[in-house]
DNA sequence: TAGATTGTTAATCGATTAACAATC
DNA sequence: TAGATTGTTAATCGATTAACAATC
């Protein structure tokens, strides 16, 4: 399992994509890097609301950070604040944009326009923060042709073109996951350098590319761990006596289980929903399994 | 701005919703929570492929992480595999399922019922993993009584009696943002304990409630930041003498700029693209401000 | 036994936070 | 000047990782 490319940084929460290099540019920490977009929200609506001067403690709150969280964030910007006073909004506004890299134009392609690519296109977000949607792109012919937010969908050659014409740099993956490291791969290849990917593929990448990942199942997951300990603790704890067995023991029911060729243990959900399915057992590139756009439109 | 509830955790990447408390439940840290849910995708792919054992190595590739890593992530949950030979698998997709709680069903409500909500109804992943959609709400009438994924849009006003007559813990707010803290709280009045936010919205919670967010502009402005750096480093650095100026003087420019009622800077792009949209500026509760799901179904 | 691989240690690194001097 | 608030320090905490003894 050699890998000359290396592969997409981790989970949701400790690290992402980015994360593989120095891990700050110029200085600035990755943890605060992915909360500048937060403070910039809460700074917009301050904007609109046309508050002019806002104090850490405010913002933090609107923010929902540590206020000594968001001046050290801050102090890695510079000194934009002014002592007993507070921050000024606008001026703000505008340097953690630039910081970011807002100030300027961002074409992004969506590959896959299933039910998750039509809900991306049209989201409004996008043009309010400087990304604009460059092409839709799908490889069914079926979906080719349609349009979605008033964009045409297109097909999946024109790709190398679109990249090459329009300097996009950042595409989104919403493909079901079988399709996504090929699409990733064409991406690349064609000269994207950050990619945000929502299929629950685990992404390779050459050195220089950016991944991160969005994944619905990892998050819910999440929850439903928390969720568990809530409700009265150690709910179902059918613990075997063999699962704190020291290791001889165990070492030989697990022989015992691979002989069997079963695991001796109630079924996961997980494995009792997946006969409901009409995936495959046992075929690699299957179904089924957890794809957040697999369902492309009628 | 006194709050007497918790605002949701931060980004995306430092931690999230759930570490308002103790950050572990018997002892696994909240990173490590975060990855099981990553290493059962490459167990459950590799069951399927029926892969008996598995290397801390080779599962780590796999999942995309450093093998040290997985091994330190896994003798939190205990000693389940065999020195000289590595994990059996299946046995290790059943502790991390039951550690995960997905041996028991979740049911799931769905609120706001879009383009993203949609996507999130027909979501293949949610039945593989033990949830289970309960109900699908909207507040617009017209959306009420379509059907999304086989199941009928029910209206808000269900929202309470569903909850609890499916004893529904985790919801999933797919709504315009403006709409996200109401109906959070209408969720959490009705016992909701988790929620997985898709709105850009900042959301406020009692203790006890775990709230976990996904933010397609916030990732999107993270990757930005990587990509801008990448080329030739600071690119349009437009850094005006007075940004790095000494205290005075830069506290005396913000003063000016507050009585001009301008920052004497060029626009950044959110807001030249704001004027395109038609939200009204300075009004609270604006549209047009990052919604993932602000547009439904016509 | 010899090779392989886990589970754990300990060093390192990065992130968080309270506290407070600097200074508006 | 007096009150307010930033920017920074330093302590603490949590996460990562290489290395290796334990042991299959």
């Amino acid at each position: 399992m050699a890998i000359g490319r290396s592969p997409q940084s981790s989970s949701q929460t400790p690290d992402q994509g980015a994360a593989r290099r120095p891990s700050r540019a110029r200085g600035i920490p990755e943890a605060t890097v992915a909360r500048l977009p937060l403070y910039l929200r809460a700074l917009t609506a301050l904007s609109e609301r046309s508050v002019p001067t806002v104090s850490s403690e405010e913002l933090a709150a609107a923010a929902g950070v540590n206020s000594a969280k968001l001046r050290k964030d801050f102090s890695y910007l510079g000194s934009y604040g002014t002592r007993g006073v507070g921050y000024d909004v606008e001026y703000l506004v505008y340097q953690i944009s630039r910081e970011l890299g807002l100030t300027q134009d961002w074409p992004v392609v969506i590959v896959g326009i299933g039910n998750l690519g039509h809900a991306l296109a049209n989201y409004g977000g996008f043009a309010s923060r400087g990304f604009r949607v460059a092409a839709l792109l799908d490889a069914d012919p079926a979906v080719v042709g349609s349009s979605a937010a008033g964009l045409p969908v297109r097909h999946m050659d024109e790709l190398e073109s679109i990249v090459e014409s329009q300097h996009v740099s950042i595409g989104v993956i919403t493909t079901p996951p079988g399709a996504a490291q090929q699409v990733c791969d064409r991406l690349v290849e064609a000269g994207v350098t950050s990619i945000l990917n929502f299929a629950p593929t685990v992404l390779t990448v050459p050195d220089g590319v950016d991944v991160r990942k969005v994944d619905l199942s990892i998050e819910l997951q999440i929850l439903a761990f928390h969720e568990q300990r809530k409700a009265g603790d150690e709910p179902d704890r059918t613990e075997s006596v063999l699962d704190r067995a020291p290791g001889p023991v165990r070492a030989a029911a697990a022989k015992l289980r691979r002989a069997a060729g079963g695991n001796g243990k109630p079924r996961t959900a997980a494995e009792s929903a997946k006969d409901a399915e009409p995936a495959a057992k046992g075929k690699p590139g299957k179904t089924g399994e957890g794809e957040l756009s697999a369902v492309m439109p009628a």
